[in-house]
DNA sequence: TCATTTCAACTGGTACTACCACTTTGACTA
DNA sequence: TAGTCAAAGTGGTAGTACCAGTTGAAATGA
């Protein structure tokens, strides 16, 4: 019921204007997520313990900024903060133009992976270890019944977000999110080929396992190395895939994959 | 073929965003001059017609704008209009009342500094060489001549630029762009204190010159070492100018209490 | 059976009232 | 004269009631 505000800031912040800072909060912490949508405002004021007309003067704040988008009837949803890493048109004609790009992608991903690895060990929350848990599982489970490689790429994908949000470092999140979507987008058919090789699954499998274990193990340097290792294993095998069809196909498959 | 120029207005526009509108027109024409209170809420709310619920809602919007400041117990004061046009994006605001996630951003930023003062080292080619060459040198001239922080600002930014760019890989540069932009639009202000210190001017000059030195000497672990650490001190010291902000934020308190 | 209509239960938008917290002012007191 | 303090003004919160779009599932029609 009542909210204790701390604060020592010049003049004593409104109950309003301190409510968008949580939630503000709430979205860079990734429990409101970009392109979801949030609780209505009668269960949002319920749960904050405020009346709706503050929750109101909050949320009109936040749309304000843009950080919210709402219509009448359906809601407010998450509008995404930090759009200015929305990389896509510059990086998107550098992948048509030169596929290669990939491997540099994925040498920055090498990087941000292991950090996120590293930091999710080391700040992360047993609410955190619940989803990373939950993401695994779903993925290992999938690994033996279905050999559908979007589903895999998926479910991957997922795991892997949910070790970066842990790292509770929003700005890491949005980076690895943006580079992952800008993967996904252009070159998915090359990355799903890894899923079809019984040694290259197998590897990714064990790699997967390895960072798992040492980010529930709160094992921060071992999470990193392995997470490093994955993205780093994961490039070399692309590389080895893009040779082999090159070989078999001189004229560019990617080319038309890219398309 | 006319077409309607006005379907494409599917949201209907609520009352408090247009009167926030009609607010805004009012001290455009001078109605509520620059400087001068207006009216209370209720006596506001009651002329133009609406709650004051809503009244405050649309007071916020122009508040969250800079257009108004108000004061609990005394009223709201006009600001002036037009304060600044860019402001849209939601990250100005967002680092100023976010500071921690100004954190976040150099802890990834140092990640890839580092990363690419490495590869620059390994992979620069001479004219890549000379290009930093370039720059340090404008840099280190500048900073003996000049104390504009504005211009040392970009200065030092051009440096970082062309060590990234040898690194030859256009993710890791187009990122770091992306991070790079969105710090300088920000928190342009408090960057510049760094160069306002004695201090800290010696100490990133010399992080620049090990920096520069690993690099042109081709010692790709040594640029690494330097650049991360390069940045990390310059988080650690916008983590201490904050809080002396703050300390002075609380002195300046005491004075009003005094008076 | 399938397409259509209808309606109930959401959602946000607005109004009104009562009260709390802070600031200013001025009459009253010591 | 200097200090006290209470009233009246201000913005800040809470709560209720109702209006207005949206949605989806049950009821209706062909």
């Amino acid at each position: 019921m009542v909210v204790p505000v701390e604060m020592s800031r010049k003049r004593p912040v409104s109950l309003s204007s301190s409510l968008a800072r949580r939630l503000e909060q709430l979205i860079l912490d990734g429990t409101l997520k970009s392109g979801k949508p949030i609780p209505s405002e009668r269960q949002l004021a319920e749960r904050l313990g405020v009346s709706r007309n503050i929750l109101r003067e909050a949320l009109k704040e936040l749309r304000g900024r843009g950080v919210i988008d709402t219509q009448h009837g359906r809601g407010s949803i998450v509008k995404g903060l930090v759009p200015n890493l929305e990389q896509g048109n510059a990086l998107t004609y550098l992948f048509r133009e030169h596929p290669r790009t990939l491997y540099d992608l994925l040498e920055v991903r090498e990087l941000l992976e292991g950090r996120a690895a590293y930091l999710a060990a080391d700040r992360g929350t047993e609410e955190d270890f619940h989803r990373i848990t939950h993401a695994f599982e779903a993925m290992e489970q999938a690994g033996q019944e279905s050999t559908d490689p979007v589903r895999s790429a998926q479910l991957d994908h997922a795991f892997h977000q949910t070790i970066s949000e842990a790292s509770h470092n929003p700005v890491l999140v949005h980076t690895l999110q943006s580079l992952m979507e800008l993967m996904l987008n252009s070159v998915l058919a090359s990355v799903n080929n890894l899923y079809h090789r019984e040694t290259s699954k197998k590897q990714i499998d064990r790699h997967h396992r390895q960072i798992y274990n040492a980010v529930i193990g709160r094992q921060p340097d071992w999470a990193q190395k392995a997470a490093t290792a994955h993205i780093r294993n994961v490039r070399e095998r692309l590389l080895e895939i893009e040779q082999e069809e090159q070989r078999l196909d001189r004229s560019s498959d990617w080319e038309k994959l890219l398309r």
